[in-house]
DNA sequence: GGCGTGATGATACAACATAACAAACGCCGC
DNA sequence: GCGGCGTTTGTTATGTTGTATCATCACGCC
């Protein structure tokens, strides 16, 4: 399936991954009993349109052509909406938001951010999950979030 | 050491902790031949006024009681300075600066926040770098810099 | 003295995010 | 039908965080 797991962003059909999120978010809203309004689909169809983490106020900028009536609390309130659900993840070191590739299964988002191209791979790795929890537990810390952004050069842009 | 390692924020003498923060800050910047200057040093003693992450608009309040002349580029400016000698460390999920406890050591910053008491904490922790170093190289990723932030209760206030 | 470099002063602005209240909409019980 | 309620969206204004740009100052050096 085009959107799980490690996403070769330079390679794929994206066309199939953004259908394939947009498909999963209604499917979970559906049988969460919320609400995936249009304006809600259409700021997580603009998160969706790259792998590459966009600002709030570009999703404005996008959103505004469809929606004339939008402004930054309308974004805002979409995007707090699409996190709350777990559909998108914040990229707090950019101030930008991104596509929930594992959206349904309840994690904490770890990402590889390049610096070059702005491609990031949200990263599902049970060594680095424990051992983010190993060091919560010896500091006796009762962990609820966590924020783990590795920001370098990725495979392609090294090469 | 007051300031290194396992800082325990509600118990220590924090008093020692500044001065020894000050007194290494001076001595590493006298070794690399850059100048802490007293603005800097200034701004840095206010970072360290506690083991909480301080806004940069706080600092600004702050430092205008001694430096009138203070405008935001003065205080973005010292921080700059001072992230790039490696004296504190920039939290990204909360915008927020937080001395270092470790400087002189170069190393990437990893944090427990406490969403109660905004005590935070730099741990220092060889397994978690082994798995992040791990993760960046499974997907063939240089990475340059590791934001991890983990945010929830400390051992303090879950009593 | 004149020059280069690094630090600070000063003004303006850009980028990111939220507060507060109003209006619209669907739903449900009556 | 319609009145009340909860949810969503509209609207205006403002708060917070961070930069761009150019001027000025201090110091060492030849």
């Amino acid at each position: 399936m085009a959107a799980r797991g490690a996403v070769q962003a330079h390679t794929h059909n994206h066309k199939a991954c953004i259908d394939d999120a947009l498909k999963t978010a209604r499917e979970l809203c559906a049988a969460r009993g919320v609400q995936l309004t249009p304006l809600r689909e259409k700021v997580l169809q603009i998160v969706w349109k790259s792998h590459k983490p966009v600002g709030a106020y570009d999703v404005l900028d996008e959103l505004s052509r469809s929606h004339k009536s939008a402004r930054p609390p309308t974004v805002y309130r979409a995007l707090d909406f699409l996190m709350g659900e777990g559909l998108i993840h914040k990229i707090e070191s950019l101030n930008a938001y991104l596509g929930c590739v594992e959206a349904g299964a309840p994690h904490a988002g770890h990402f590889l951010i390049c610096r070059k191209c702005g491609a990031t791979e949200e990263i599902v790795d049970p060594k680095l999950e424990a051992a983010l929890d190993q060091a919560a537990k010896r500091a006796r810390f009762r962990a609820e979030r966590q924020v783990v952004e590795i920001s370098g050069l990725c495979a392609h842009c090294t090469g």
